[in-house]
RNA sequence: GGUUCCGUAGCUCAGUUGGAUUAGAGCAACGCCCUUCUAAGGCGUGGGUCCAGGGUUCGAAUCCCUGCGGAAUCACCA
């Protein structure tokens, strides 16, 4: 039962018989009545005028009057211009509450045995250094679409596409080798993805030493500024011992693919870590190693084909000028692959894996151009899935001084964040004495919950596509439109509900129907049951953010409205126990809502 | 230069399938409320040319055009 379904039915219903014509769908615009009017949906009449041909105040009249004389749903209505008020029956309202406690997971539609498969591509990390914010912004984000995603019954697999071999990893491997003393993560007692990460660094520096020494060399015989430093840069000797290693990787030389595989894996059990800490995960894991020679592959067919071509130098482009693009590269002159082959190559040994309907890519914004391309690319080679690919773009996590940069060490570290984060919470709920009667597990488990319910609402409420800003000064806020605030509303219901089953009271299946509740109480029912639109609309818009503000919008106005009351010394039994129906179906559905977040609720806090 | 995205309060952000004199939250500032289910809370005060200018119409922060400002991208990097 929804109340706008029915109160729709109806004005069709008033449409055909005071005007004996009917309106579409879209011409019946309910919305929240706004606070200043009596009523609790407001039909807006403008695009009905068509059809009575009267005026606007005249029409809503009209309307309104036989909608309160022939059904049950409207108690009363008044117009004010081109906008007529309901005030639906209370009556009505019970019936709505009644029926979304009924239902534990109201909101979500289960998955069907044939509905759609939905596949998520997030993360997709590299393996020379370790996470930081803007893969925390993409994990999150990709965890709570596959949550939304589920939510509105589809099946979704989760994947993560590792970015395992390159130069990249060359550089980090040839560091160590070079400047290192054979330290392991065990020996080290570094996290692996760290250890990495800091001789990814070192190789950069001693690289940047070089090229400055051959540049000052270049210049010095009468090269200008700038030509001396893009030769230094090719020819400094670090990048092309890199270089050497990337070819000896290629061919499969023993020693170097021992080393890679080694480092790769201190590097995985690093991530690992991390994921858990952020509480995502993968159903399947594809690691670039695997999936590039399938690219290259794919491509010599499509040149085969006909759909791309040669050029004289032997490197393999496609001509995109008909879709108003460029030319862009698929192959190396010598064979190898560049990062778009390697996707294609990715997507053929997907739809091998699983026969997908939808292929959503969690990838931040700078990469556009390179979705636009892809889909173009997978549609030519005969991908069903591949021109409604979905690039689901997010913006850059900005710092106060602008992006994060590795070289002048501004980079966000993920696993300091989330450390910060947990150690923040716990500290705030010890000085606000909220650890007071906890033991050491419990105090552990509540400042895991509140930190990263912290971390995580501040990062996914805002509109995704935006960049965002993050300032490490002022950290992360516990109060006002945070995560932590959402938790704590519904621990205090949860408290609440349990000293209620201590005094032996039982949530009634029904409430009494003639119970008598406010105005205010008929709001919050009616915030509740938007729920499920919210979930249905996130799914269609792909938009945690959305979830995220609906979470706060109800819990803001139950905490206005029931702050002062107090629900277990209330005399009269029926409302009581209206109170309390309600209180729990505001604490379901936020936590219904929150989970889609990837955002745990604690029982106390 | 081409393409795409963004521009709302001092700061961070909601609000955009066009809707109702007064465009909403939070933070920051100032004042009030803990013998009543948890003060990580509630109430109040101050704070806005919704970047600018045109256009579309009953009606524009929302749609269209132009300009200004910012970001990304246009690599034989991944």
């Amino acid at each position: 039962m929804n109340i706008e379904h029915l109160l729709a039915d109806a004005i069709h219903e008033s449409l055909r018989a005071l005007y004996g014509q009917d309106a579409d769908d879209k011409q019946i615009q309910l919305q929240r009545t706004k606070r200043e009017f009596e009523g609790h949906l407001t039909l807006v009449v403008f695009p009905l005028l068509r059809l009575s041909r009267k005026k606007p105040a005249e029409t809503a009249q009209e309307i309104g009057t036989y909608l309160q004389e022939h059904t049950e749903l409207v108690e009363k209505f008044n117009a004010v211009n081109g906008f007529l008020n309901l005030t639906v029956a209370p009556a009505k309202w019970v019936e709505l509450l009644d029926s979304i406690h009924a239902n534990p997971r109201y909101g979500f539609t289960a998955p069907a045995a044939d509905a759609p498969l939905v596949m998520i591509e997030y993360s997709s990390p590299n393996t020379n250094k370790p996470l930081h914010l803007g893969h925390v912004r993409n994990n999150l984000l990709g965890w709570s679409l596959a949550q939304i995603l589920e939510a509105n019954g589809n099946r979704v697999v989760k994947t993560n596409i590792v970015n395992d071999r390159g130069i990249h990893i060359c550089k980090s491997m040839l560091a160590w080798l070079k400047y290192g003393n054979g330290e392991t993560p065990e020996t080290s007692g570094k996290k692996g993805d760290h250890l990495i990460g800091d001789y990814y660094v070192a190789f950069d520096q001693h690289y940047r030493a070089q090229v400055k020494d051959l540049a000052a060399q270049f210049e010095a015989q009468g090269m200008d500024a700038e030509a001396a430093k893009a030769r230094a840069e090719k020819e400094a000797p670090l990048m092309q011992e890199a270089h050497e290693m990337l070819v000896k990787w290629e061919q499969g030389d023993p020693q170097v693919r021992a080393l890679w595989r080694r480092m790769n894996e201190w590097v995985y059990a690093g991530f690992d870590e991390t994921y858990q800490a952020l509480g995502v995960s993968f159903d399947k894991i594809y690691y670039e190693s695997d999936t590039y020679l399938e690219g290259r592959k794919q491509v010599l067919e499509g040149l085969e084909k006909g759909l791309f071509y040669r050029k004289a130098d032997g490197s393999v482009w496609a001509d995109l000028t008909k879709e108003g693009l460029d030319e862009k590269l698929l192959l190396r002159a010598d064979g190898t692959s560049v990062y778009m082959t390697q996707d294609i190559g990715t997507a053929k040994m997907r739809f091998q894996d699983f026969p997908i309907d939808k292929m959503i890519y969690v990838v931040g914004n700078e990469q556009n151009y390179h979705f636009q391309v892809l889909s173009i690319l997978l549609d030519r080679l005969g991908f069903e899935w591949g021109k409604s690919l979905v690039h689901f773009s997010y913006g850059m996590v900005e710092l106060p001084n602008g992006k994060m940069k590795s070289r002048e060490g501004t980079v966000v570290d993920a696993d300091d964040l989330i450390a910060e984060m947990v150690s923040q919470a716990r500290r705030t709920a010890d000085e606000a004495g909220k650890f007071d009667d906890m033991d050491e597990a419990e105090k552990d488990k509540v400042a895991r919950i509140v930190g990263m319910g912290a971390l995580k609402y501040f990062l996914l409420k805002v509109d995704a596509r935006k960049n965002m800003l993050f300032n490490p000064e002022e950290s992360i806020d516990f109060n006002g439109n945070t995560g932590p605030f959402i938790q704590y509303t519904y621990a205090r219901i949860r408290s609440v509900l349990r000293k209620a089953a201590d005094a032996g009271i039982q949530l009634p299946a029904t409430l009494p129907a003639d119970v008598e509740i406010s105005t205010k109480e008929e709001e919050i029912i009616q915030h509740v049951a938007e729920f499920a639109a919210v979930v249905r609309q996130a799914g269609q818009d792909y938009s945690p953010s959305a979830v995220a503000s609906y979470c706060y919008d109800l819990v803001k106005e139950y905490n206005q409205f029931y702050h002062d009351f107090s629900i277990l010394r209330e005399a009269d039994e029926k409302k009581k126990l209206f109170r309390l129906v309600l209180s729990a179906n505001v604490a379901k559905v936020v936590r219904l809502g929150m989970s889609l977040l990837g955002i745990e609720m604690p029982e106390r806090m």
